[in-house]
Formats: structure tokens, C-alpha cells, sequence
DNA sequence: GTACATTGAGACCTGTTGGGCATCGGTGCT
DNA sequence: AGCACCGATGCCCAACAGGTCTCAATGTAC
């Protein structure tokens, strides 16, 4: 059975004759006839039934009439929705971002700010970690990557959306809480929570890295399961943490535990849009990318991308989760 | 575009190779890629694109074979659904019924009983004069016809369900209740109320002229519009109306009209069955066949189709509607 | 009732096209 | 570098959709 038997059916069923049938069809009545003889010999039901002059439907075939209709503008709406999804207005974008890294913030101002131009696009957000990230990117399983580390790549474009500085979280009565400003060197006394590796294994690499490089080694207390209670462990004073200045917002309202900068340590937080190159050609994608491009130059004129370090401290702040 | 593309569409899809889809479909791979390169100019939208070895689907390529597998799983429900229409075990039956004369009581056994054994088979009513149903009959529009009149075509099968004694109804304190049994010619003096002619107008006419071959001129009341009324107007002395023993059970907690029998008006109130002669030969129309059969048995077992004139009165009456 | 018009089915022919075979250029794996 | 495998392409053939003509059946008009 092919569509074309459907077609025909269609025709012949509306006008209940087959050369008026066949004349809108622009085919003669001779192979019309026969393409519904062999309609009904393949399903092994008689469709039509004579009716005075020309034929009406018998009861199977009424209800094979609904289907067929049902079943041809289903086939025209399949090619119309692959032209749509051809030209960018339909289809799923799939973004990896680095979970809690990431300003969240500013992921959220794309996606929202894409679901407002391309409303019938959907966005699919998946966590993994910067080096998932790489591969999923030159897969093609993921179209955007949203995180801390830009690949060397040539074929990979990125954006860097903002800076932060990383800091120390400890608790307020911290004898080194009343410094307005730390060194990595002030940490060699002090126990030290960090949150599991596998979630961030490069920042954290980073970061064990940059203070070995001073010639501090770190008290670590054991890898904290649940991030989500790290500031609650550094209020009560197990220890401290390392931490981005910008808030995640939500264990800001404690005030219990405060943030410093550390002026030396050399690693930093950046929140980092990547794409690959030929991204840039698909319909799909390039509202995407333009709406990156806008966020950029909106962050950038508000806060020109906070390269002075030593700058005013602040308690906002959240653990590196 | 035919339904032979979609399906090496999705073999293709699912193998994500040419060679192996072929081989699967029972083609070889030449075919298939210049079916898919048709496909692809068709709708004009790039289906697959090249992944190491073989392909894999593009974005709009993953949308249409959704489109694609849904579209060719209803082509093969509407061939089985055609076939299971075929079978009659599927379908839609009309009836085309008197109203209010049938015994709507012996109408909903039969279809109740036909949704039991038939579940998926559905079923329609249509209300109609008797006229009406030969006619629909004939055409093919019903059935089966439920009625007082049997026609006496040859192709006409019929079964006659019960038969019911038309009496009068008259207000319980009319000089001949005290009477067990009238006669047509009680009827002389008094102002007789009918419901429409045009609900059953071959009945009215049997009944009229029944009562004409007595020699009996009937005083008639203005017809009345609204058939509900009858009772209600019987009961307050307006006038006596012809009606069926059988009761349609609606007015009798009312009590203040009886009904007695005419014994010599020569017209009875049939409950008869129809169905053309080919329709035996319907696996859809079958089991209701049968299902009527079984009826008109049980009916004959409790009840031998009471014909015993004159037998006890009863209070158990309804307007002849 | 007869003559006529119209219907769908069937025989026959033709042109298109789906399918097979062989080959080619390209690509990933060893 | 060699090899195996991939999809694309050219060529051929056979199947079949479609056209023409005809026919038997059935309504319809007179």
C-alpha cells in the first residue's frame, strides 16, 4: 500500500464516482479503477459497493476513509514540519553547562531571552563537567557548552560572559576574617573543606595546583559529600573554603560565614559560552548565538568584566559547587 | 512522496546504514540511496548527514522520522481496522424506531445485549415513522427497524416481538369505568382526544377507520401539540384517548385515569422487528440478529404473546405516543 | 418497453521508474 | 600505506502506473 492508493481512495470516496474522481486526480478512469481493485485485494476488504450510478462506501470503508485522511495530512504535516525545523523555527538545542560553576544566571537570561524569539525551540540542559563538555561539543550531541574552560580548539568558538574572583569562605569570627584581603600563604594553618572532584575536576586541579605553586600545602579535611552543606560546615567553623565572589544567592541570608579575596592566587572563575564553528550556520542555532553575542555586550557595558583585582571585598559569595 | 519512502526512510534511520537498511528492506543499496536522495529533493530538507562511517540523522532528519514511524504504524492500524470492520467486529449499526408506540423496553434488551457480546460495535438510533423506515430500510440508511408495521416486501424480514391490546384511557370517575370492557360504540358520545397524526400516521388511520367500520363517528378534540400532555388532559375530564395496555410506566403513580380494553376496535399494537433479508449475510448485522431472536424466544417463553381478547383489565395503560 | 447515456471493469500498449549490478571516490581503521 | 567499508553514480532491465479503447451493466428519459 502507498500513499498514492490513499489519495485515490480519498478522491474516489468524496465523489463517489471514479471518472469524476480520476479527472480531479488528472489520471484516467481505467488505472484509477485499478489501483482500488488492488487497494482492496491487499487489505481484503471491499471499500466501495455500486449505487446507482457510481459507488458509494461500504461500512469498512468509511471508517478507512477517516484513516486515510487522517494519515494524509499527518504525512503533509511531517514534510511541513521538516522544513520548519530546516529553517531554525522548530527543534531542540541541547546545552551542557557545568553544574553551580557556572552563573547560572546568565545561562538563564539566553535561555529565556531564546524562548521569547524562537518560542517553538526547545532547550535541553544537561550538567557534565568541561571535559565531557569538549567531547559532547565536537560530537554534536551537545550545541552550546556553558562553563569555566575554553578548549584551545580552533573549530571552537567561545565567549567568555564574565570573570570572578575565588576567594575564601570562613566563618565570622575567623581570627582571619578581620584581614580585608588574604594570601595563599595565610592558608598553610588552616583546614581546608573542598567539595567532591569529579563535579569540577579541572577548577579543582587548578586551584591545588596554584597553591602549591606558593609553597603551601593545604590541610584537607575529607571530601564533603553534599556540597549543598558546605557553608553550613564553614559556619560552624570546621573550616574554611574556597569560594567564587558572586553569590549563588541562597546561603547569603546566614550571615554567618563571610568571603574574602585572595589576592594571589591566580586562578579565576569565568563563566564561558562555546560553540563550534559551523554552528554558525545553522538556522537552528544562530538566533542562539545572537542572543550570546547580546548577553556579552550587555554584561560588558554594565560592568566592564571586573579585571581590577584587590577590588572592594564583599560578603557575597558562594561555595565552588 | 509514498509511503515506500518513509519506510526505507526508517530503516535507514534506525540502522544508520545504507547497506545493512537494504539489506534489511530486501533491496539493494543502490535503490535505497537514490529513494532517499528523492526523498530528501521532495521535501527539500537534508535527512542525513555523513558520521564516520554511515550517516546520521540531521535535526530535521530526527523530527521526521518520529512523523515518519507514527504515520506508517496508522497505515497499518487502517488496514486492520478495515479488516476488523470487515469482521463486524467493529463498526456502527443504525436502527431507525417509532418512537414511543415501540416497546422501547424490548428495543434496549436487544441493544444492551448487542453491546455485551459486541462491545466495539456501536449503535445509533434514529427516530422515525413507519413510512419512514421502509424507506431508510430500502436505501440502506438503517438496519433495523423497530415498529408497529411490517411491510409486506419479500426482502423484508421481520419478527414480531409482542403484541399489545389498544384500549381508552379515561378519568377514573367517567361513567364507563365501571364498565370492565367498552365497545367502539361507547365511544359515540364522547369527545376523544389524539395525539399528532404525523408521529404515527399509519396508525391513526387504522385506528380511525376502525372505528368507522362500527358505524361510529368519533367527537374529536383539537389535536393535541404536545403528546406529554395527554395523560394529564385524560385525567381532567377533557376527553378519552386511545391507548396501549403495555404501559410506558411514566404516568401511572398519577392514578387518576384507567384504562380499559376495546374489545371489537380490530387493532392491535405490534412490536415487530425488521431487517432486509441481506443483511443476514452481514457480519456486522449478525449477532444482532441473533440477539433479537433470543429475544423474541424469551418473550414467547413468559408470555405467549398474549392474544386471548378480553382477558383481566388493567390500570397499566399509556397514551399512544 | 425501448433507446440512450453513463458507469466501472477489462484488454492492450507505452513510458516511467524502482531495483539490480558494477564501479567509483571517500573515509576510518589496522 | 594498505585495507575494508561506506554512500554515490552510471547503466540496464523488468515491473507497473497510466493512457486508449472497448464492453457489459445499470439507470434514465422518452
Amino acid at each position: 500500500m502507498e500513499l498514492r492508493h490513499l489519495r485515490y481512495f480519498v478522491a474516489v470516496a468524496d465523489e463517489e464516482n471514479f471518472h469524476r474522481a480520476a479527472e480531479k486526480l488528472h489520471v484516467s478512469q481505467s488505472p484509477l479503477s485499478r489501483q482500488m481493485q488492488q487497494l482492496e485485494d491487499e487489505i481484503g476488504v471491499d471499500l466501495f459497493e455500486p449505487s446507482g450510478r457510481g459507488v458509494k462506501l461500504t461500512g469498512p470503508g468509511r471508517m478507512f476513509l477517516e484513516r486515510a485522511k487522517a494519515i494524509l495530512s499527518a504525512a503533509d504535516a511531517a514534510v511541513e514540519e521538516a522544513r520548519e525545523a530546516r529553517d531554525g523555527r522548530i527543534g531542540t538545542i541541547t546545552i551542557g553547562f557545568e553544574p553551580g560553576s557556572a552563573f547560572l544566571g546568565s545561562l538563564s537570561t539566553i535561555v529565556a531571552l531564546l524562548r521569547k524569539r524562537q518560542p517553538r525551540v526547545g532547550v535541553k540542559l544537561l550538567s557534565m563537567t568541561s571535559t565531557e563538555q569538549q567531547e559532547a561539543l565536537q560530537a554534536g550531541e551537545i550545541a552550546l557548552a556553558y562553563g569555566n574552560y575554553a578548549p584551545e580548539d580552533a573549530s571552537i568558538r567561545s565567549v567568555v560572559l564574565s570573570r570572578t574572583r575565588i576567594g575564601i569562605l570562613l566563618p565570622r569570627d575567623h581570627r582571619l576574617a578581620r584581614k580585608k584581603q588574604l594570601e595563599v600563604s595565610d592558608l598553610s594553618d588552616e583546614t581546608m573543606l573542598m567539595d567532591p572532584r569529579k563535579g569540577h575536576p579541572r577548577l579543582h586541579d587548578d586551584i591545588i595546583a596554584a597553591v602549591r605553586a606558593h609553597g603551601v600545602v593545604l590541610r584537607m579535611a575529607p571530601e564533603i559529600v553534599d556540597p549543598e552543606a558546605l557553608w553550613t560546615l564553614v559556619s560552624s567553623g570546621l573550616g574554611l573554603s574556597f569560594a567564587a565572589e558572586k553569590p549563588a544567592g541562597l546561603f547569603l541570608q546566614l550571615g554567618s560565614a563571610v568571603w574574602r579575596p585572595l589576592s594571589d592566587l591566580g586562578v579565576e572563575l569565568r563563566d564561558i559560552v562555546m560553540w563550534r564553528l559551523d554552528a554558525e550556520r545553522s538556522p537552528l542555532l544562530r538566533p542562539l548565538i545572537e542572543v550570546v553575542k547580546e548577553v556579552r555586550a550587555r554584561l560588558k557595558r554594565t560592568g566592564p568584566a571586573r579585571k581590577r583585582r584587590g577590588a572592594t571585598p564583599t560578603t557575597e559569595a558562594r561555595p565552588l559547587r
